[in-house]
DNA sequence: TGTACATCAGTGAACGCGCGTTCACTGATGTAC
DNA sequence: TGTACATCAGTGAACGCGCGTTCACTGATGTAC
């Protein structure tokens, strides 16, 4: 007894709706203070349908992360391999980011809020993922490089994000390049001078 | 028609009730969850008298912003300009966060959340006084630091102090070394070396 | 092929509950004269 | 001194509202034979 394909996708679909309309929520008021019915309101669909999908808007938030945000980390640790050996990683790094900025804020917003947010679950998922980016870092840094530095550039790159985020498009460029220079302070050899 | 100074201590202890109940909860469920009502039943006062008081919650935040955490930021900063010149700031202002970490980690983990979460009104207020700690930070840095380094400090000291919440009191002093080390990395100047 | 049955996403009605807010009131205390 | 009045923090009753959750149902579709 299993359903069409395209059964499954309708219910994908919805699924996603549900997601996508969630991210557009939280970045408004904020993902703790979202309900149930908002959140299916916001995806056309009964309050009573949410069932179908999640238990509770936890699980849901457990499936941004999973669903949406793992991926695009996935994409920005994996462009570090072929990024430029010579340049350090940042500026490869920096400029996937506010791609990411640009393309998706919503779900950046996410990030940042959860990152530090009150729900401990949240914060321990989100962790885990950054430490893995961080460690592309570390790898793609100068030998000299320890770890400690990479995870710091990885806190500076979500800061830097997050003031993008709250800036004119226009500034962001700016904001690009300070936070370029400052994981280069960081990740660089002190003692062969940056970019080595 | 004045009140008494009596009168006024008595409601300056309702008014404290309030703003350190609602942190105590806030720790729990994050601040943007609570409702009135809630911080009124935590600090033992009727749900109508919050109004004596706060006209919502947002105002409420705001007084823990301008009432709590100012003062506390402002003791960091001047700190700082006692701390010893041969040493470069992080180790003085590691130490003193780490000690507010013990003082009233309900205080910074409001800190933390609201920093990056959703009421744009908590952000701005919030990266205002972190902004004027950055530049106490520069103050107190190597002639070579640029202002960027020191905003960037301040960055992972917040996110050092948010990991040393989460960390077992025991493993905490771990936290605060490798954090030292990150920030003295990114204040001193590459060409002379840390700590000169 | 047709027929009976199982699955399952979506639904509307209904529930009890806690919420923010209003209102008129109390009681203590300060002020005017 | 006493008396009338103003101020104001705190209160309980009451309101309408949106919430999360349950329940039985529909209708489309896949399976068994």
């Amino acid at each position: 007894l299993r359903p069409t394909p395209e059964k499954k996708e309708e219910k994908e679909r919805v699924r996603l709706a549900l997601l996508r309309g969630t991210l557009r929520l939280a970045a408004v008021h904020g993902f703790p203070s979202l309900g149930l019915r908002e959140a299916a309101r916001e995806a056309g669909i009964a309050p009573t349908s949410f069932y179908r999908h999640f238990e509770d808007m936890n699980e849901l938030g457990m499936a941004l992360i999973h669903d949406l945000l793992e991926p695009r980390l996935r994409e920005l640790a994996d462009s570090l391999q072929s990024a430029d050996p010579g340049q350090g990683p940042a500026d490869e790094l920096v400029a996937r980011t506010f791609k990411f900025i640009e393309e998706d804020p919503e779900l950046l917003r996410f990030l940042l809020a959860e990152q530090h947010g009150a729900f401990p679950a949240f914060r321990t998922a989100l962790r885990t993922r950054l430490a893995a980016l961080a460690e592309a870092v570390h790898a793609a840094s100068g030998p000299g490089t320890p770890l400690s530095a990479a995870e710091a550039s990885i806190v500076l790159l979500l800061d830097g994000a997050g003031r993008a985020l709250d800036s004119e498009p226009g500034a962001r460029q700016a904001v690009a390049v300070r936070l370029v220079e400052t994981m280069d302070r960081l990740l660089s050899n002190p003692q062969n001078g940056p970019g080595a």
